[in-house]
DNA sequence: ATAGTGACTGAATGATTATTCATTCATTGA
DNA sequence: TCAATGAATGAATAATCATTCAGTCACTAT
């Protein structure tokens, strides 16, 4: 029954896609747009697997089953199973990033203001989901024993930690503080991946809502001047 | 070659337990020590493993091999690789308990000095070697999907908590800060964590020294009273 | 000495897994 | 309408895994 439900759904995806196709009348790679489809269909599939069974019982069975697919679709798209888990952690990294750049982009002007912003996005409705912070601790889990994951992880922390610690050293030349940019931010990058922890294991007692306000009291506490208590 | 020593280091091991039970004179459970320094013995060996294979990779084969061992070891002492598993975590876990409860108990009077010591703890060397953090985020990785896990590691963070908003209302109300004991201690936890995360991927950068520095100038951030700044 | 004890071994077993590929099926251009 | 195309299927395959257990070995008590 749930099988049907997925074949449709699977066949209304199809025709959308031709509708989009035919609109574009690009005929030099016909069929192009669906594979990617596919694969964020198949990579969104492999983040309920891992959230649901955990990354060691994630196996081609499962993602294509939670896909709706036959077991041979993954080999089609990314290859080999290795390939998809890439492409998952990458897939995820990419979004936390693109999210904060454009959240960047539209805050205000102030190093205050921005920081604040940046802090939010990690726990944005969009970021923060039990699902996805599954998927990035399960990566982080294996990274000792998998450089590749490990410089997926690597590349976007380095820009995420330049911008935090440009914004803190703003603050500090401005408010006369005495802390230092880097550890400053150094810690609240640690801080914030650390609440992710508990919002996955203790989700009864902490909410995202909850994770957040504990960044910004931080904030207020470290910089009082910029961040003004009540 | 490897396997003759390590034989040989098995036999020593034998033989130094029939002299300890000799001298203790129980009879009524004779071979009993042994068998709990086998368990740890093939513990250490499940660590070293996950770290250097990632937990999804960790079989049987390759646990018993780093313990220099048979097949059939693991499921005669643990029943099953399961079992293994738990009690792994279980050991990490104790072990990081028993450090900071000694240490609270044979460091200074005052909130400050026992939250320094508190602190430190988590980046001492018995507990912060990149095998045994490799361990915690291997298990935290699973821990969405494992209840088992998630509670093992659940119950050791309350009592870490309580201890540690204990210390920063002590702090606080010495001090007359505004910050909430609570959110103050919630975010020093995550930042330990989120720090740990730091000297698993990377290393280089991030030195043991460094975490703990950082989580101490957080320390004179908050508590500017208490924590003078040089 | 020697029989008894139980920790330990490692080959065998059955279950599970990623990957392959001959076949099916839907869609397209002529 | 129909041949051509290539995405999708799912049974088959080979590899890997946890677990079992009959047999081995070192040591103890008699």
């Amino acid at each position: 029954m749930l099988a049907v439900q997925q074949r449709v759904a699977y066949i209304k995806l199809e025709r959308k896609f031709m509708l989009n196709h035919a609109a574009t009348k690009t005929r030099t790679k016909p069929r192009t747009a669906p594979k990617e489809e596919r694969k964020t269909q198949l990579i969104k599939a492999t983040i309920r697997s891992i959230a649901k069974h955990g990354l060691s019982v994630t196996t081609m069975a499962t993602v294509a089953r939670e896909a709706g697919l036959s077991q041979g679709i993954i080999n089609l798209h990314f290859q080999s199973k290795e390939r998809l888990l890439e492409e998952t952690l990458r897939f995820v990294v990419d979004e936390y990033r693109a999210i904060w750049y454009k959240t960047l982009e539209s805050s205000g002007n102030s190093a205050a203001d921005r920081l604040t912003a940046l802090v939010a996005v990690g726990f944005d409705k969009r970021i923060c989901q039990r699902n996805k912070l599954a998927v990035w601790f399960a990566f982080w889990g294996e990274s000792r024993s998998r450089p590749t994951y490990r410089n997926i992880c690597a590349e976007r922390d380095r820009e995420y930690k330049q911008v935090l610690t440009g914004l803190c050293a703003e603050i500090i030349t401005e408010g006369g503080y005495k802390a230092r940019a880097d550890f400053v931010a150094h810690g609240l990058a640690a801080m914030i991946e650390g609440l992710w922890l508990d919002l996955l294991l203790i989700p009864a007692d902490v909410t995202p809502e909850h994770a957040r306000a504990v960044s910004l009291s931080w904030l207020q506490d470290v910089f009082p001047g910029h961040f003004p208590n009540n």
